[in-house]
DNA sequence: GTAAGATACCGTACGCTGTAAGATTGTCAA
DNA sequence: TTGACAATCTTACAGCGTACGGTATCTTAC
């Protein structure tokens, strides 16, 4: 009779870590990371507040597990295409992936958060990188650059598409609060935003990319 | 008597936003940024909560106000040193800043915070690459490429240096959690950051730096 | 001298947050 | 039937940002 009844109330599926992870991502996804409180988050499951507690320990445990899924998304680098095309498809992978979670990129940005997809992740760049003859210092400055980049760059881009309500809106702010009469360059630079992708063949992430490619190719030319 | 009175009790100097702002940074400074809240910061002023709210519209008002105190620290690129040399020196003078101001680092990645300091420090390194003859297009690449180093290889380094308490616990928490002994290369990466810096002339954020200032150079030349 | 108004600050209160502690219920084994 | 365990809920608390309104002091005009 009770499993009966159980069965017969599939309305609310057995909570689950993974489950309340999901949930958190997708209130994040809709809202923005201040929009996963343990009370939202309690109501989407179907349950309430504290009975959250009984799968996380606390909220910072789903910050830390929500970002190890998205960081489970990247793509690592492949292995046979020689290391710059495989650190370059990692690289696109990791800004798509993180272009669709807004709110990860500065999660992510908090060292604390590695957890265990982000050491496989981790492990498998600098593999790649050892793998392809850097020395551990040219591989630990390579690592950095090109975490720092894709994380950077991402938050701008963020910035630049989901932070305006619209062209007119973000126009008149920066004209009028900032003076932009004044500030030739920086009007250049954020006409250049506004107008979308600036090149037709790469991206604004690509060209940041490859020159730190290049960089590290000749790098390693020089040995 | 009344104005006496004032003069006579000069254990308060008057508020002002400055003085607010001040007091903010020292909080942030010393506890985090999470240490900065409204009662806190009234109380070291010496005053109540509300009456912060006389000289800041709320607080992100205040959040606005000390970032852009500290970027305004930040050397821009001086003039008559060439492009890269000036470049560099600002870099690394904004590295200097934002290593004293651990909080900073995240808040700036907020790309809404862009205030007058931000503008005019934006507006010069813009201008110091265009002035050097980059186009337009290489020159928004380049900026946020540089821009992401600084941010992003400082706040690697915040997390290193502020995050643990001590270096044992820092390598038994991965030893333990992480299984250290099946990621050999992030095992490496790590105890590299734990023996301190890794190369006696250039420290990791420099060797990132000129990585980009190389490539940023080639591709000048090859223009 | 006195009234009016501005300036600077404070008290109270509200709705929100994360979460500690303990009660309650459902399920199953002995 | 009894007890143990797992899963969930109830209640409560301290802290947060801040809306609203009050109060004391200073400035200015008449």
């Amino acid at each position: 009779m009770a499993r009966l009844a159980r069965s017969s109330a599939p309305s609310r599926a057995p909570l689950s870590k993974e489950r309340v992870l999901l949930a958190a991502i997708e209130l994040a996804d809709d809202g923005g990371i201040e929009a996963v409180t343990m009370r939202k988050l309690a109501q989407e499951l179907g349950v309430e507040a504290m009975s959250v507690y009984y799968y996380v320990a606390n909220k910072d445990d789903i910050l830390d597990g929500i970002i190890d899924i998205v960081v489970g998304e990247i793509a690592t680098p492949p292995t046979g295409i020689g290391w710059r095309a495989a650190i370059r498809a990692s690289a696109i992978s990791a800004h798509q992936i993180l272009m669709c979670h807004p709110w990860a990129c500065s999660l992510m940005m908090m060292p604390a958060r590695v957890r265990p997809a982000r050491v496989h992740y981790m492990e498998a760049l600098l593999g790649c990188l050892r793998g392809a003859g850097f020395s551990p210092w040219v591989t630990l400055h390579a690592y950095h650059a090109l975490d720092s980049h894709i994380l950077g760059s991402t938050l701008w881009e963020i910035g630049y598409t989901s932070g305006a309500q619209s062209v007119g809106d973000l126009a008149t702010t920066f004209l009028e609060e900032l003076r932009l009469g004044e500030h030739p360059f920086l009007a250049e630079h954020i006409t250049q935003h506004l107008e979308g992708s600036s090149h037709p063949d790469r991206s604004d992430f690509e060209f940041g990319l490859d020159l730190l490619l290049d960089g590290l190719e000749r790098t390693l030319a020089a040995g």
